[in-house]
DNA sequence: TTCGTTGTTTATAATTATTCTAAAGAAGAT
DNA sequence: ATCTTCTTTAGAATAATTATAAACAACGAA
């Protein structure tokens, strides 16, 4: 559990200011002992639910980007009409229940260490990221 | 080098009605030597620029789903704006350059096995993935 | 070959996620 | 307080994709 004081510090530190908006979509998005999958619309339809206030879908949109821009938020690589974000920005992996449309965390473990033997002149990895889609 | 004949035949056979529009689609697509990365949009101009001929964008897009139906063609999972799709559907990974927004091959063993640890009851795996995502 | 059926193409409209815009409002600094 | 800068917001704009429905083309049977 973080208190609202913490959020609030934490935006600050981030250079943005602490809003009534950012301050709830924090409370929404990271106040959790599970990660959590969501995309913008999943987001905005639960800030009305868990708090009570509207926040506007532009302003989801802003503050999920500059969470994503500061590090917060990690987007996840997959086909769907719609945009994922991981509020778990460590090294990891997903299932994607291709039926249900669900994500799933895959710890670094379960998968093992990925060696990547081939590497493009001046380029360098940024990230790692393996999907495993699941049907029934 | 692939004969129209070919394309022909194997479009009869997956229950396809040959078509000009198909044939066509078929040159630009599977007439390579590498695999090819591309979008619904790239598609739609390679096919005026190579054939001569216009193929509407509606039925690139039917065409690109009945293809990916049969399993002519890999969808790749990629946040981006447009869905990528891929001519080689065999099993293996990508490089994604983020700053050039280009897809280049990962050879099978150029990533070696991926064991999945973890599994979902119900759930069997339908296919693994990785992607590497290349910054400067 | 002709005809009826069914599948396909097409222009265009509709839908949907996302981004843009510009004005009103709130936070921060002086 | 006041001024500046950042933020929110409704609504418009954009862009990829899907739906619609009419014209057309391929197929199979007679």
């Amino acid at each position: 559990m973080t208190s609202k004081q913490e959020f609030i510090e934490k935006l600050r530190n981030s250079r943005l200011r602490p809003t009534k908006q950012r301050i709830n979509i924090c409370e929404v998005l990271f106040n959790r002992y599970k990660t959590f999958h969501f995309t913008i619309n999943d987001l905005f339809n639960l800030i009305k639910d868990k708090t009570g206030e509207k926040v506007s879908l532009a302003t989801v949109y802003n503050t999920v980007h500059a969470f994503h821009k500061k590090g917060y938020l990690k987007e996840i690589p997959i086909n769907s009409n719609q945009t994922y974000f991981d509020t778990n920005v460590t090294d990891h992996h997903h299932f994607f229940d291709v039926k249900e449309e669900k994500l799933i965390d895959l710890k670094n473990e379960d998968v093992g260490p990925i060696e990547i033997q081939k590497s493009i002149p001046g380029k360098k990895i940024k990230s790692v990221e393996v999907l495993v889609k699941l049907e029934d």
